[in-house]
DNA sequence: GCAGATGATTATTG
DNA sequence: CAATAATCATCTGC
């Protein structure tokens, strides 16, 4: 990926991987048990089988023994592209699990060989069924991604209606697209602006996207929520923030630090000059309001005279 | 655990 | 285009 400018201050990169820091929820392998909880116990079994197989076929037959895991009721053959036919049979679930796998250990190779070895949609109609899978149409997606084809990339992701936990992925695959086809028409890198532009003028299809508006990364129901409970205790419990995680679709973390950043910007009058800063500094401590440390002296902060501090306000965009 | 400072990105406005 | 505001994340201390 295309390192962005790296402004010459050491940042700090310590516990991020290569994209640094994406809001986004879950853009690789966390919860990816969850939705498929029959399947993800083997699913290091067949992914590194595949890996074996897939590393090896090009030379020499794998040896086979690969018929241990025969499921029943939707089986597929791959057959093996040698003099060897080897036939790997596996549900479709499965083989959607292998899919997964590969997409999120990032190896395109693989993941077209893996394509090239199923059957034909045309072939039966289990075959149909398998190409439209929502795993293996985000492969296919993927690889239109890296091939440069975006015109079927868009297709493809607006003619199939794919589940809610495949959205984040390729929302970003959408707008990633749309932003390398204008950087490739422009000839230079884009900023931060001209993504914005892109991303209003190339909205997502209903296909990959609820329709639930979405601020900063946050829906807006979610960033409701929070605020409802920040209204009523400003430092929730352990338990409360677990539970708002669970109704918001967030992190723990990020609700953690939901309530940090409320609280900085709640305290810190505004972004303003050091004078006016230290004047609001001095209006607080004129006016006696307490801050949030020993007491909880009831936020309604009786303001007199003081600066507008956003507290009740909940003007937000709605754009 | 939190506060404080600060970086990075996003959203909006001139 | 630049400038600004708003938002989320991280780091450093305590």
């Amino acid at each position: 990926m295309m390192k962005p400018s790296t402004t010459s201050s050491s940042y700090h990169h310590s516990t991020y991987d290569y994209h640094h820091h994406h809001n986004f929820p879950s853009t690789s392998a966390n919860l990816y048990p969850a939705y498929y909880p029959n399947h993800y116990i083997s699913q290091s079994n067949i992914s590194t089988k595949i890996e074996n197989d897939d590393s090896s076929n090009s030379d020499l037959p794998p040896t086979a023994a690969n018929t241990s895991l025969i499921q029943n009721p939707i089986i597929l053959k791959l057959p093996n592209s040698n003099n060897i036919e080897q036939t790997l049979t596996l549900t479709i679930d499965h083989l959607a699990c292998v899919c997964e796998a590969i997409q999120q250990s990032g190896k395109i190779d693989k993941l077209i060989k893996l394509l090239q070895l199923l059957p034909v949609k045309s072939s039966s109609p289990d075959a149909a069924l398998i190409h439209q899978h929502d795993s293996i149409l985000k492969a296919r997606a993927i690889i239109y991604y890296h091939q440069s084809k975006f015109r079927e990339l868009y297709c493809l992701l607006e003619a199939h209606s794919f589940d809610n936990h495949h959205h984040p992925e390729l929302q970003q695959l959408w707008y990633k697209a749309h932003y390398m086809e204008a950087q490739k028409i422009r000839g230079r890198a884009l900023g931060a602006v001209d993504k914005y532009r892109i991303r209003r003028k190339y909205p997502l299809p209903k296909s990959i996207w609820d329709g639930e508006e979405t601020i900063y990364c946050f829906k807006e129901k979610s960033r409701q929520a929070l605020k409802e409970c920040y209204r009523q205790n400003r430092y929730p419990t352990p338990d409360e923030k677990r539970l708002l995680a669970k109704k918001t679709g967030l992190t723990l973390t990020q609700v953690s630090n939901w309530f940090k950043n409320r609280r900085q910007r709640d305290r810190t009058p505004r972004t303003q000059d050091l004078q006016t800063s230290l004047l609001n500094q001095a209006a607080y401590f004129a006016a006696g309001s307490v801050y949030p440390h020993g007491l909880f002296g009831a936020p309604s902060s009786s303001s007199s005279t003081n600066q507008p501090i956003p507290s009740a306000n909940s003007s937000y965009i709605h754009h």
